[in-house]
DNA sequence: GCCGTTTTCGGCCCGACTGTTTTCAGTCG
């Protein structure tokens, strides 16, 4: 957990020395951040192993920043930081969802008009004073306030992949704490939304006060919100709160249901119960009498109320109710059906781990078979290989398809698509790869017709077999492009070509409204960790947990077939 | 602030894009 501490520090105080207008020690920081957050070891256990000496024989990180991390072990702050915070007009952590205004802005933005906080710069931007400012324009302040509706709209959500850990880790600790018996986390974490507002935890005890205990006096929580018997809530380290319920046996399954929600789905299905004359609570399923008649698991609820049970994932009134009601439901793709990882990079260009490395890991996970896909072309700052290297890297394939065992590597590429949806490597190499990855990595304020074009000719290109992050949306700071949809899946679906589910944290991109979509159309989708480094391999669950949400089965997904299947 | 040598200071990934400007600063990846 501390690396990923540090890594924010340090790359704020990056910031903070942009905007004091130092040159080089934003990119020593920034480089330095960027390595800590990949690292698999904790930074805490290198210190406490080998003191500052180790921490400096991380990459990038030399005395100074030993030391600063060192200073952060010890008393939980770096006093040069805190000082930078202090001597800075404004608090740059406020300004970060805000996509597109750096430090230098801001800068300009505080002495001009006396910007200190978004609320500031939205009323300055509403005002028309923005545009006033040398370099800035109308566009400029148009964007702003672009920008700040979109932070606002996320205010207070977490990363699903971010939050996922930090809550299975709670899980874990109170059910091996005394007095419980079971612990379950519900709530969007359940239905694997993808971002989470809060933590919904809920536990069967036999010792509820102790439980209870436990809870607010984890070493993560911040402050106690609320210390009962039968309910608490704490605010963790993170910012995020968390809150703990304890019930009944009898009544578990029914407040599984009622806590997993969604709240949609609930009304929903409370309506039915009304129907029947019944009524349906956090406690269970009542008839006109008043007497239980379900609630000890979530099954014999949705079975009392003539529906099928199904997975969390689904939940969303999105129409499961009645296909439940049908006994209809489709038969979505298990987390265990998936073989493999599409989408990932090495040393070969941005990535932080070589192909064995990467290889050995996937394999560990349990997949049979991936594909290393390190950028090719234009997108020199990612590393692209050259057709040398491209050539290099086939060659330690092949030796290590003989070398290693359970597992086998496809050839493949990440390439940039132009903006005439052109490719940016020649046909004859394309033409040798085992997977094609075609995505756009700039030029994303293209006129919709033209985008869709782009798309198109792109998807109709015989050498790309899968587009990635199809939308391009990241999640809290940009919304995707703008194209037809429903033209693209139509495209796809002629020229047989996929499209991605990139399972990376803040992309899952095709979304779970869009894999629904994409499936009713008939394309098919393939996921892609998009890892650089092997300790983000994990987050193909995240992708499979959106297909969830999508409805998506097994024949959906090509990570179900086997690598000969694929490869045909 | 880091790194690597030229061992004690000079160079630091860099290209694209946007919106501003009329040649370039800021942001992003």
């Amino acid at each position: 957990m501390l690396n990923f501490k540090i890594a924010k520090i340090f790359s704020e105080m990056a910031e903070y020395y942009t905007m004091k207008g130092d040159q080089f020690r934003p990119r020593a920081y920034e480089k330095a951040a960027r390595l800590i957050e990949s690292m698999d070891e904790d930074l805490e256990d290198i210190y406490k192993k080998s003191g500052v000496k180790g921490l400096m024989a991380i990459e990038g990180v030399g005395r100074g920043m030993a030391e600063h991390i060192e200073e952060f072990v010890k008393t939980g702050k770096i006093k040069v930081f805190e000082k930078l915070k202090k001597e800075a007009p404004l608090d740059l952590e406020s300004f970060s969802a805000v996509e597109g205004v750096g430090p230098k802005m801001l800068l300009a933005l505080y002495k001009n008009l006396g910007v200190k906080n978004i609320r500031d710069l939205e009323k300055a931007a509403r005002k028309g004073k923005v545009r006033t400012l040398p370099r800035f324009g109308e566009k400029t302040e148009e964007n702003i306030l672009r920008s700040i509706e979109m932070s606002r709209e996320h205010r207070g959500r977490f990363l699903l992949g971010f939050v996922s850990p930090i809550i299975s880790k709670i899980e874990k600790d109170l059910a091996s704490s005394a007095g419980v018996q079971k612990v379950l986390a519900c709530g969007s974490f359940r239905r694997r939304q993808e971002t989470i507002g809060d933590i919904d935890l809920l536990a069967e005890a036999k010792d509820s006060r102790a439980a209870m205990e436990y809870f607010v006096s984890m070493p993560n929580v911040e402050k106690v919100l609320a210390h009962g018997e039968t309910k608490s809530a704490v605010r963790l380290d993170i910012g995020i709160d968390a809150d703990l319920r304890v019930v009944p046996e009898k009544s578990f399954g029914a407040a599984l249901q009622y806590f997993t929600g969604s709240k949609d789905h609930n009304i929903e299905l409370r309506k039915i119960a009304i129907k029947k004359g019944w009524k349906l609570n956090e406690y269970g399923l009542f008839d006109k009498n008043n007497r239980q008649i379900a609630g000890r698991t979530e099954e014999e609820i949705y079975k009392k109320l003539g529906l099928d049970w199904m997975p969390p994932e689904m939940r969303e009134n999105r129409g499961e109710i009645e296909l439940a009601q049908k006994h209809k439901l489709p038969k979505i793709v298990e987390y265990g059906e998936v073989i493999s990882d599409l989408q990932m990079h090495t040393t070969y260009s941005d990535g932080a781990h070589t192909i064995e490395e990467m290889a050995r890991e996937a394999q560990r996970l349990g997949r049979k078979y991936i594909a290393i896909t390190d950028h090719v072309g234009h997108l020199k700052i990612a590393g692209a290989m050259d057709v040398a290297t491209i050539e290099r890297q086939w060659r330690e394939i092949e030796k290590l398809n003989k070398k290693l065992k359970n597992i086998k590597i496809l050839k493949g590429c990440e390439v940039d698509i132009n903006p005439d949806g052109t490719i940016a490597l020649e046909d004859k190499y394309l033409a040798k790869f085992d997977v094609v990855i075609g995505a756009i990595h700039s030029n994303f304020k293209m006129e919709k017709n033209e985008m869709t074009k782009r798309l198109i000719r792109v998807i109709e290109n015989s050498h790309i077999d899968i587009i990635s992050h199809p939308t391009g949306r990241i999640i809290h700071r940009r919304a995707g492009y703008e194209f037809d949809f429903e033209a693209i899946c139509r495209a796809c679906v002629k020229s047989k070509t996929i499209l991605e589910i990139n399972t990376y944290p803040d992309r899952l991109d095709l979304n779970d409204v869009n894999i629904r979509r994409a499936i009713e159309y008939g394309v098919k989708l393939s996921l892609g960790t998009d890892a650089h480094s092997k300790n983000q391999l994990h987050y193909l669950e995240l992708g499979i947990a959106q297909a969830r949400r999508g409805f998506a089965t097994k024949k959906d997904i090509l990570n179900c077939l086997e690598v000969e299947e694929l490869l045909k």
